[in-house]
DNA sequence: GTTATCACTTGCAAATTACAAGTGATAATT
DNA sequence: AATTATCACTTGTAATTTGCAAGTGATAAC
């Protein structure tokens, strides 16, 4: 007798979005992608807020669960994955976007201070610059390198 | 010997968000108040994703020592209390905003089926939108009712 | 004066997380 | 060809957090 539990809530669109990504780990496997380009579970751990492995492996789990992950085979070597955001993932760069602007503006530390013309891009203009980064990330490139003053 | 930690795991934008509303609750708190014009404690715990009296406090105060939330007294009624958005909390509503975006596209069974007119308004233009909600949540009302088909 | 409501707190079992140590597959080196 | 290193995980366990039930003290209503 499986208990088959399908963890929502409701259907508030606010919850919806919490349950797939409500948690503290899993939009920064979503920003490593889109800011820094990393596409495997190593580089992924690397990351500075120091990811336990065992909670990586079941976020990215989770995401592609969700839709909102790939998993590939790296095409030239054999022990490496690649993870790649589907559509539904890209659409969530304008949220990740907020997200920037919001602690711009409150974290007196934050470090996006040091990409202020995209945070300024992002102000004046969310929902056009998302259409241009969804196309780069499709291609696989993080897009922090290119404002980084 | 008291451990101080500020549990700031790194000053990258995304992470400070996350820090700060980065858990299947707090976010719903905003919405209640946002949405639905809650404002008092009792009002939170009705919710149909069902606080525990203990998380809810806990996401209460946590909200309140990052400035988002502010407390006052009941003005009729001295049991209660009056949780307020501050401008820090204010300026989250484009964040929920594009959460229900998302969800709206996203989940086939959502109930932003039911308020097509804001969501559309929302997708045109979240910012003037916002700035127009938040002095509506100034004044203590949800902004659901009104667009509710 | 008694009962009800309100905003919590407390205690405890269950679930989740963090940390350390593997494991099996593939790749690189000798 | 054999050995060592790297990679993407899994497993075990202790610590932390959550979920649930049952209070508690203050104020309000009757």
């Amino acid at each position: 007798m499986k208990k088959r539990n399908t963890g929502l809530r409701s259907h508030c669109p606010v919850n919806f979005g919490l349950e797939a990504f409500g948690d503290r780990w899993t939009l920064l496997i979503l920003r490593d992608i889109v800011f820094r380009g990393k596409r495997t579970y190593g580089d992924f751990l690397k990351s500075e807020e120091g990811f336990a492995t065992n909670i990586l492996a079941s976020r990215l789990e989770g995401l592609i669960e969700e839709g909102i992950l790939r998993r590939d085979a790296y095409a030239t070597d054999g022990r490496k994955d690649l993870y790649t955001l589907t559509e539904k993932g890209l659409d969530l760069i304008p949220l990740l976007f907020e997200i920037v602007l919001w602690s711009a503006k409150y974290d007196p530390r934050s470090e996006a201070r040091r990409i202020v013309r995209l945070v300024e891009h992002i102000r004046k203009d969310n929902r056009g610059l998302s259409r241009k980064i969804m196309e780069q990330v499709k291609r696989g490139e993080g897009i922090l390198a290119g404002y980084l003053s």
